[in-house]
DNA sequence: CGGACCTTTGAAGTTGTTCAAGGTCTGTGG
DNA sequence: CCACAGACCTTGAACAACTTCAAAGGTCCG
């Protein structure tokens, strides 16, 4: 079931397709069009900066292996994770109306990506009604993980965050089909997770070995198997049992069938 | 200075096109394309939902007059204020791809708003293509308050996420013209901003009262004046002096521009 | 002028931070 | 194969920021 570090690679923008087919039947043409979404196909090593905060002429980037972080730093080193960037992410749809970055996209691990420029987003939108509404769809799902994350924070105590952050991860890799049966692996360090529940290590640390000792869950090599999913959801608040895909609004998808 | 609370009152929808020209000319056409977002026209009254989280069949919210509050609250009642919503705010243009609402949306004040439904964006969106960059760009200025909180939440002292907070909403009340010279009316008491912010109420009152004894702010019955403008910003770390609207890239402007 | 709601302040209590140090794991070079 | 270095994890103890509890003071409106 661990489709993870398969020696075999699997193909670049599969994740994408794997992810918008959930909500909507591809034609082949259009299978086409997002598999041009591939080129040109960049790799990145850990730690390199994809987009940078305040930078202008950014792409948008659809993240096709790997993980990385978007984040903001204040001068003093203070950071925060804004959201975890996942195969089949794209991040940032919308960058093709601003001028600068309003984030940085860093890589942790090894990825392979595709930068998308503002024209070609433009093309895509003229090409296909239907290509222009799943651009919509795409940021739509990449806001709602960034408003949990908003509430998680802000209204938050430890132990909820890092329940939530993990069922949160635990569904969206689910949704690409890179999940594990019993949990998902998380290849980033407690540092990063500081940062991105707005902790420190100390505490992340501390919490996350709480959730160990009540047999929740169990981490090792940054492999997160999930013990017990019905506690963790209950202490994250979850809604949705799982993972349930916001599906597209059955009106728009019987318009958007006649435009096809 | 202080267009507020006029006798006369304002053409409702002339926030957005203010709001808009900063970045693109209209023409004739669109600004009546955009007045017609005005109908129809619906008023609330104070602590009116206007959309509910998990609602289906919601509309997009095009804010005319008054205050609202994009916001998530878990059953224990631990409330989060993801936005403020003011004149000429456009909540939510993507609500027509997403089948439930992923926020409420409470108004603060009496209000004037004009529902605008999922195929009212599609309509828009295929009739001018200009109109449909304008919704990508209403959608990228929407995000970016989002982000910045989550920064401040995240990683910010309490005197800096309210410093911030009220940098932000000068700032925004300023680009459609609702400002006073030295500050502007945030008509919301202080659980509301502790519910922003993150923080307690009584926090948020201790925080307040600090930045008024050291004669940076002060405040009269909901008026907020800023006396040391320089010195606020630099408490919140704000990048842009004052408001520095995201303006439309180069590129893009001129291919719209062609396709008008 | 009474009541509801909001603001303000004090004092005690908690959660999470910071500082410090020891432990573990992994890769590298001798 | 072992020793070592560096990065990361883990734990304890002191400390700080913020919360909670409690109560008094304002203000607005009917």
């Amino acid at each position: 079931m661990a489709r993870n570090a398969s020696p075999v690679e699997p193909a670049a923008g599969s994740a994408l397709i794997t992810r918008l087919q959930r909500f909507i039947d591809l034609s082949p043409a259009e299978i086409l069009s997002l598999q041009a979404l591939t080129r040109p196909l960049r790799r990145a090593a850990p730690d390199e900066d994809l987009m940078t905060y305040g930078h202008a002429g950014s792409t948008a980037v659809l993240m096709h292996q790997g993980w990385a972080i978007k984040h903001r730093t204040l001068e003093d080193g203070r950071r925060q994770i804004l959201d975890f960037i996942i195969p089949g992410d794209f991040c940032d749809p919308c960058i093709f109306v601003t001028p600068v970055a309003r984030f940085s996209l860093t890589t942790v691990t090894h990825c392979t990506w595709t930068p998308v420029a503002g024209s070609a987003l433009l093309d895509l939108i003229a090409g296909s009604p239907r290509i222009g509404a799943m651009l919509w769809w795409l940021e739509a799902e990449e806001q709602a993980p960034l408003q949990d994350h908003l509430l998680a924070i802000g209204r938050m105590t430890a132990e909820e965050r890092l329940a939530r952050l993990i069922c949160e991860l635990w569904a969206r890799m689910k949704d690409v089909g890179l999940d594990a049966t019993d949990g998902f692996e998380w290849p980033v360090n407690q540092e990063l997770i500081a940062d991105a529940t707005g902790l420190s290590v100390v505490h992340v640390n501390r919490t996350l070995r709480r959730l160990e000792r009540q047999g929740i869950i169990q981490r090792s090599s940054h492999v997160y198997h999930i013990h017990d999913p019905a506690r963790l959801r209950r202490i994250a608040h979850a809604v949705r049992p799982g993972a349930a895909p916001a599906r597209l609004d059955p009106d728009i998808a019987a318009r958007l069938r006649r435009s096809h």
